[in-house]
DNA sequence: TTTGCTTCAGTGGTCTGACCTCCTACCTCC
DNA sequence: GGAGGTAGGAGGTCAGACCACTGAAGCAAA
């Protein structure tokens, strides 16, 4: 089918119809099918595909079709993959900007959380479980609903991203540190949320974070971006 | 030609000859000319070149050629245009982001910067010019420079990506504070870098976006993510 | 000479339909 | 009931054709 009333490129349109129609469906119909359904060739539609694949809007699996998901941070991880293929270099501005970061989203999560919200930290806290195989999900879903409630996307999207790419070293630091002390963390830092104490929150969620960067198995150099003084005289002002 | 001796689909392997081979050319031969000399089907080709354009490695121009560039935060930038659509709330989250970051990286960027560095960031300073049209540019470039400096790409990453989605509104941030104004915070900003005065470059930092902020014709809603007390606290340690 | 339009060659964009590779579910056989 | 084989359907790749856009060369009018 030709062009009708279209101005850009083909592909922008189609991505645009895919999104559009296809958001609350969990698979896409067969290539075929839908190419034949929308009017547009097959090699159309699969860059489209490919697009939304690479975005994170869809995940294609050869032989069984296409799946659709919402993972915006997939292009953000991959970039960064691309950009620190060094594993341990990685961690370590990993480590920085979250030692940067998580206190203040604890920070404003205290300051702007809803009842209702303080209660899903709560639950996803009990979460924390036992074993290794049951803390390291529960703690990336704590991470991550604790950046959802801060109300910054931009944040957000960052800490998923790094977290996604870290997942792996997780577990390792979660096994340093110990599951208890672990959860005894996540308790202060949920306490001074409940409490709507930012400062308290931020103090809580830097030491954290310090507790767990000082028990992975880095070089751990000098640390100057994360700001060891200014980040130590914040924590002193909590009583 | 048939696969050899691959293992995964055929596009990664073209993506990765492509980023091997034409690192450093301008411009990727025409796709016909390229797809024969791979030994691979133009379709196939095609859903390479498309796979980097979106990762922000070539460019691809209708009826002229393939681009080769580097602009790692293009993917970054989409999505963050595609997870915040709306305009003001973009940019609200945007100024609360670089509040929180800006100052950090010049600390890391004065306790960091090597001599040559320092120079350089001196250089990108005298740059920023009399005019609207020639001062935009340079602020984008003192910044962009600034956190190449503080040796973090995820944070440099994330501010150009930022900075690519503002650039408008940076022309207006500029006229509102002042084409002298701006130059003398940068000032300030270089001479804590060049002292080597981490705290210094800290506060001269924070004051220097928190005016832009200021000067933006935003709603400006109550902004407790980057944290008012704590970078307050950290301004006022500084004599 | 200068200006403006036309033409044209080369580029990426889209279409078609054929074949290959992989995964799943079902079926058969033990 | 379980292990292995098999057929169908999914995405992956291929080849060649034609469409749409761009830029520059060539031409014509002022």
């Amino acid at each position: 089918m030709p062009a009708s009333l279209r101005r850009g490129p083909l592909v922008d349109a189609i991505c645009e119809r895919l999104s559009r129609q296809y958001r609350s469906v969990p698979w896409l119909p067969p290539e075929r099918a839908l190419s034949a359904r929308l009017g547009v060739s097959r090699s159309a539609l699969r860059e489209a595909v490919q697009r939304m694949e690479i975005q994170g809007l869809l995940e294609v699996k050869h032989g069984v079709g296409v799946r659709v998901v919402n993972k915006p941070q997939a292009p953000v991880g991959a970039t960064l993959a691309r950009e620190l293929p060094d594993l341990t270099e990685r961690l370590r501005q990993f480590a920085e900007v979250r030692l940067l970061v998580e206190p203040a989203i604890a920070r404003a999560a205290a300051e702007r959380a809803s009842p209702a919200e303080r209660a899903a930290l709560r639950a996803a806290h009990e979460r924390l479980g036992t074993t290794l195989d049951e803390a390291v999900p529960a703690d990336l879903e704590f991470h991550r609903l604790l950046a959802e409630v801060a109300g910054n996307r931009v944040l957000s999207l960052m800490l998923s991203s790094i977290a996604g790419l870290e997942a792996e070293t997780r577990r390792i630091t979660l096994e340093h540190v110990g599951l208890v002390e672990a959860a005894a963390q996540h308790d202060r830092i949920i306490e001074a949320i409940e409490r709507g104490d930012g400062d308290g929150a931020h103090a809580a969620m830097l030491a954290h974070v310090r507790a767990a960067r000082e028990a992975a198995p880095l070089p751990t150099p000098a640390s100057t971006l994360a700001g060891t003084r200014a980040t130590k005289a914040s924590a002193a002002r909590v009583p």
